[in-house]
DNA sequence: TCTGGGGTCCTAGGACCC
DNA sequence: TCTGGGGTCCTAGGACCC
């Protein structure tokens, strides 16, 4: 059997542990730029927020319900994200991180010497007490039928937070009562397509002949078809490197200067290329785009995006800086409102130093040495101690509206918090 | 005034090779 | 009248996930 362990509202809930005033409360968290709502308690729910709406049509709600709003702060929720998953390994020894909130679990043989809900009940409760996280886990024979069994645990009370589905009846029962567009798997596109063709609960599709599933649906269609039947055949385990890397943002005001976009694409690049070294990679091909914002119909509009291949795949910031600053040339468009840019690396291929016999940049190793220093510089002293003059100081137009920010009360002793008493 | 960011995999079609 | 067959690689676009 395989658990999915899903913190139930995390960033949200991450906010209520450090702010304990607000139990029970309505709580939203803001995505970057404090443009779109993310993450959103049950209670902010049920007064008709939905996640994704922009920050500034659901103030009028916000404001009249009290309803508190944080600006969203993702090294926070890493940190808290640790926190949790080291006790979940303290209770079951092979786990898989699937995503910031989400942890598959392998319970495989643990069934000898436990009842399975009994333990993950007792995990789930260390969790709240040690970090005032709730969690909710699905327990069943593959990771799709956990995920459902895990969104069970989360709605209704009844189940103590941790639901498991193991015999044929309970599946059945399961897939008759839960929504179709919220399977795992299965998209907005997808669930379109079933429903004009007559498909409209997962029971439905499970009980659908393998075949007719994979015309309609391809493979990985045929894929979810299989887990929801009991077959597991959906391997998450980690990529260990990634294969593209892009650091982007919306600006806070627009920008209109050569210079303005120049600092924003190189600080997006530094940013890009301390991620490409922290995996021990370097990247074969550099990218940058630019464009206005698409929600001003009254301006004109403009998207625009250069690729540059390297000599030699690097993890060099100054080398593969100066080449996003040609390409950001390139692409800046006198008189355009610009809104957002970003920098994309791809070619990802392992090992930060490589060579070629007709290589332009001498003494390669000492770049990277260099590199690698301001890396561990940054990582000492904080974010941006050091890095490049032409991506600029910090306080420039281009950066981003955090209004609502939670200090980085675990991360930063300089930001640790203060209690009166 | 104000509208997020970062990934993966699959498929079809074109270019190119022998 | 009649114009091969089989493969690989790359790219763009679509679909999905958090």
């Amino acid at each position: 059997m395989i658990a999915l362990a899903d913190c139930n509202t995390f960033f949200a809930s991450v906010e209520r542990a450090l702010h304990p005033g607000l139990r029970g409360k309505p709580v939203c968290v803001l995505s970057s730029n404090d443009g779109n709502i993310v993450a959103l308690t049950t209670e902010a729910k049920a007064l008709g927020i939905r996640r994704g709406d922009p920050y500034f049509k659901a103030k009028d709600i916000i404001e009249r319900n009290g309803v508190a709003v944080f600006s969203g702060n993702l090294m926070l929720y890493a940190a808290m994200s640790k926190r949790v998953q080291s006790i979940m390994r303290r209770t079951v020894e092979r786990t898989e991180c699937y995503s910031i909130d989400e942890q598959f679990l392998y319970l495989d043989g643990y069934e000898k010497h436990y009842d399975l809900v009994d333990l993950m009940r007792g995990m789930v409760e260390q969790i709240a007490l040690w970090t005032d996280i709730p969690v909710s886990v699905g327990i069943a024979k593959t990771k799709t039928l956990a995920k459902v069994a895990s969104k069970f645990a989360k709605q209704y009370r009844g189940y103590g937070g941790v639901c498991m589905i193991d015999t044929e009846a309970k599946r059945r029962k399961a897939l008759s009562m839960f929504d179709l567009a919220d399977i795992w798997g299965i998209g907005p596109r997808n669930f379109a397509k079933l429903s004009a063709l007559g498909v409209n609960t997962p029971l439905q599709l499970a009980d659908k002949p393998g075949e007719w599933v994979y015309r309609h649906l391809h493979k990985p269609g045929f894929q979810t078809w299989l887990e929801l039947n009991g077959h597991p055949c959906i391997d998450t385990s980690e990529i260990v490197r990634r294969q593209t890397i892009t650091t982007s943002r919306s600006f806070g005001n627009m920008i209109s200067t050569r210079e303005e976009l120049k600092a924003s694409v190189a600080s997006f690049a530094s940013s890009c290329c301390s991620t490409l070294r922290g995996q021990d990679s370097a990247a074969g091909c550099v990218s940058v785009f630019a464009c206005s914002n698409r929600f001003r119909e009254d301006l004109p509009q403009y998207w625009n995006m250069a690729t540059q291949r390297l000599i030699v795949p690097s993890a060099d910031t100054l080398e593969i800086t100066a080449a996003a600053m040609e390409l950001a040339d390139r692409i800046y468009r006198p008189g355009i409102l610009f809104k957002k840019s970003g920098v994309l690396l791809s070619d990802i291929t392992a090992g930060c130093c490589h060579h070629t016999l007709f290589d332009p940049v001498q003494k390669r190793e000492e770049r990277v040495e260099l590199s690698q220093t301001l890396d561990r510089m940054n990582h000492k002293y904080g974010v941006r101690t050091v890095g490049l003059a032409v991506a600029g100081s910090g306080n420039e137009n281009w950066k981003n509206k955090k209004e609502h920010l939670t200090p980085n009360y675990l991360t930063d002793i300089d930001q640790i918090m203060t209690v009166q008493i």
